[in-house]
DNA sequence: TACCAGGTGACTG
DNA sequence: CAGTCACATGGT
């Protein structure tokens, strides 16, 4: 029997989580160390493979630029030059200005002060930043602060499309109330599963997909309709 | 060579 | 509110 399109249940969700664990986990994400690295990462990642961010990140250290005091000081021009590999340069360098003035004028330069808001308040307040949207606001909540804000991304998008699982629509809160629905509250879980969905659709469910290496397979309407 | 890669903001109808 | 576009590099 072919998977139809529907609304799945926790069961779903968990089966899916440890299918992928079994062939991945555990992931250890994010890849960078400290809350410091992980937000610049998250900014330099937008739309960009992670090869062209780690130039990016090399540079900046290199270049000393590696606080948010840093960031702040720094001349715009200079610093675009500095993270030209991870692309869209002038852009990303005004965004990272834009969140290290946050942090030095708003919360005198602690992250842990900023860090240390509620959950939704903290997304807000992100949000508010130029150039942080939904993704980049859940990556910094979820693997900065460790609060349980379910990551939704280009992959993770895929993934479910291609399982069939509807939403209820196809903004960026309908991906991620189904998981936040469906599943406990649970950073370290939400840690995991985003990870492993990450792992899954960069080596396996990929634009092209690889249907016969998928553990998915059976349970797929794209891996299914393959065989 | 053309396509792809962990988005976001500005603008349009 | 949904669709479209600019933004840019490095790998295959």
């Amino acid at each position: 029997m072919p998977p139809k399109p529907r609304k799945p249940k926790n069961a779903d969700l968990m089966d899916v989580y440890q299918r992928l664990y079994r062939e991945y986990g555990p992931r250890n994400w994010w890849p960078g160390e400290g809350p410091f690295e992980i937000i610049a990462g998250a900014i330099l990642t937008q739309n960009t493979a992670w090869r062209n961010v780690r130039l990016a990140l090399h540079n900046m250290r290199e270049a000393r630029l590696w606080s948010f005091q840093a960031l702040h000081e720094v001349e715009k021009d200079r610093l675009a030059s500095v993270i030209r590999p991870s692309g869209y340069y002038n852009q990303k360098a005004r965004k990272l200005k834009e969140f290290a003035a946050v942090v030095v004028n708003d919360f005198g330069g602690s992250l842990s002060a900023m860090l240390a808001l509620d959950a939704t308040v903290l997304r807000d307040r992100l949000l508010a930043v130029w150039g942080i949207g939904e993704e980049t606001a859940d990556d910094i909540v979820l693997y900065v602060a460790n609060k349980p804000s379910f990551v939704i991304d280009a992959y993770t998008r895929r993934i479910v499309d291609r399982l069939g699982w509807q939403t209820g629509g196809s903004a960026y809160a309908d991906y991620q109330n189904m998981f936040t629905r469906l599943l406990p509250k649970d950073a370290q879980l939400f840690n995991e599963y985003h990870a492993l969905l990450d792992a899954h659709a960069s080596r396996v469910c990929k634009k092209k997909p690889l249907c016969s290496e998928c553990t998915l397979g059976d349970i797929c309407m794209t891996g299914y309709a393959a065989q």
